[in-house]
DNA sequence: GTCTAGTCGTCAT
DNA sequence: CGACTAGAC
């Protein structure tokens, strides 16, 4: 679910673009949305075990198009489920074999299109698929990586280190972990919403003006965030307005426990606070993968107390050590069971294949590199397009892009689940009184990373002319 | 104006 | 996942 009414209040200051504004760049994708929209094309085949190949084909069909615009596509996929999210997870699957038993009885009645309906609303995206696609990703030579745990943290990782210079997704999470640059709801023709997190104090219905990326996060997690539901009556406005009155949660919680309007309790209060805390820890310090390092890493590094404060760090899920690291996150193992993949092709990559290698009477695609004309954005208006990527498939020329192991470098013993050390508390919380008026002002100046892609443009909004050095914040360090 | 819970659509012919 | 909306405060 994201953070609900984010997006919708974040348009003002966002941007419509061409993906090929990321020309020579790098650019990561929530692969997952991706996936799940090429699914649903052929939703009764991938219910019923039939080999398809026509998710694979969406997918490559965008990653064709942003390197057909020399943008250079970094894969992200999902990895194991949190915890705390493992509710909604066990809710959606018994949904989707409902949807599933539905279709079939439909189906042998001979009511085809209806069953049509439930099959596609039963589409759910399974670890399989997404190997499938990663086989085709390391044929085609596409750099990609899968997630310790969610998707948007590691694509927020990658774009805050500067691997990156963008993420391409849907979710509004990436706001949450402070990815400096979104491209939201691109479609077929590469044109989306980008927002960037420096121009969000030139939001409209919201103003984020003067907040720190804690302030940011906090009014995320008080909007209702899947970490944490909001507390009763309290949505993204007004939580937004308490963190722009009140800056603290602490002092947000004092507030509202005076506020007559509201009736929490000391008790209910006291209970959100601390998951509260677990929802920030969360977000700031989710494991990612480090792909120049090829280790795991915290989003934002924990803080360092020599691990003398106890305390529950479950919720983070679990550290993998190194050797599973690497064969999880660069796509040799099943990131739920750990499991070695096998390396023989599956159905939907073989089926996949035969159908690409038809379309230069078996040739390399990779030798056939100018093949797709150049062409100009304008252009890339609204037709005419569908007819270059059929052939484009020239493998990025990625300068900077790592050499995917190939070897068994990955190959590794397998140690069971541990929790990590507990470290100390980042935020403490108090649920006793304290100074509230003039809180401390967390200083901004902490963003002094530069980013990498450093590029100056002129561009004009309804609303506002705006010459926007772009910058990325980099990784701010808040504790 | 604000919040909530529910429904619908994502593809592509 | 988000978008959209009817309905309650």
């Amino acid at each position: 679910m994201g953070i609900q009414g984010l997006l919708q209040a974040l348009k003002s200051s966002g941007q419509p673009i061409n993906v090929s504004e990321y020309k020579n760049q790098k650019v990561a994708i929530d692969t997952y949305g991706w996936l799940h929209k090429g699914c649903i094309q052929c939703a009764a085949e991938l219910a019923q075990g039939i080999p398809t190949a026509k998710y694979i084909q969406f997918v490559m069909h965008r990653v064709n198009l942003l390197r057909h615009f020399k943008v250079i596509p970094v894969m992200v996929f999902d990895g194991g489920f949190l915890p705390m999210k493992k509710e909604t997870e066990e809710e959606r699957r018994r949904n989707r074999e409902h949807n599933v038993q539905k279709a079939m009885e439909l189906l042998r009645s001979g009511n085809r299109s209806q069953a049509e309906d439930f099959f596609q609303r039963a589409v759910d995206v399974t670890p399989l698929m997404a190997h499938s696609l990663m086989q085709t990703l390391r044929e085609e030579g596409v750099e990609f990586f899968v997630a310790p745990y969610e998707a948007d943290a590691q694509l927020a990782y990658l774009a805050r280190t500067g691997y990156v210079s963008a993420v391409i997704s849907e979710d509004s999470d990436l706001i949450a972990y402070q990815s400096p640059r979104v491209l939201y709801k691109m479609d077929k023709f590469g044109n989306g919403l980008e927002i960037q997190m420096v121009r969000l104090p030139m939001n409209k219905d919201l103003n984020f003006n003067h907040f720190t990326p804690t302030m940011i996060l906090t009014t995320c997690i008080m909007a209702g965030c899947d970490y944490l539901p909001g507390l009763p009556g309290i949505a993204l406005k007004t939580a937004h307005r308490l963190v722009k009155q009140y800056r603290s949660i602490e002092c947000i919680l004092q507030i509202l426990l005076a506020e007559s309007k509201y009736s929490f309790t000391p008790q209910d209060l006291v209970a959100y606070a601390s998951k509260f805390q677990q929802a920030m820890r969360t977000f700031h310090h989710h494991y990612v993968y480090d792909p120049t390092t090829r280790t795991i890493q915290n989003l934002t590094p924990c803080p360092d107390t020599e691990g003398h404060v106890e305390g529950d760090w479950d919720f983070l899920g679990h550290r993998m050590d190194t050797a599973t690291a690497r064969s999880v996150c660069e796509g040799y193992a099943n990131p739920y069971t750990y499991e070695l993949y096998s390396t023989e092709p599956t159905a939907d990559a073989r089926l996949y294949r035969s159908h690409s290698g038809r379309r230069l009477s078996g040739q390399d695609p990779r030798e056939s590199v100018a093949a797709a004309p150049l062409n100009s954005v304008e252009l890339m208006g609204q037709r005419k397009v569908t007819s270059f990527f059929s052939l484009a498939a020239p493998p990025a020329v990625a300068p900077a892009a790592p050499a995917l192991p190939q070897s068994q470098a990955t190959r590794a013993e397998f140690k069971a689940p541990r929790p990590k050390s507990p470290e100390a508390g980042d935020l403490a919380l108090a649920t006793a009184p304290g100074p509230c008026g003039a809180k401390r002002l967390i200083s901004d100046a902490a963003d002094a990373e530069p980013a990498p892609a450093k590029r100056k443009r002129v561009r004009l909004s309804r609303y506002f002319a705006v010459l926007q050095d772009d910058t990325s914040p980099g990784n701010a360090e808040f504790d």
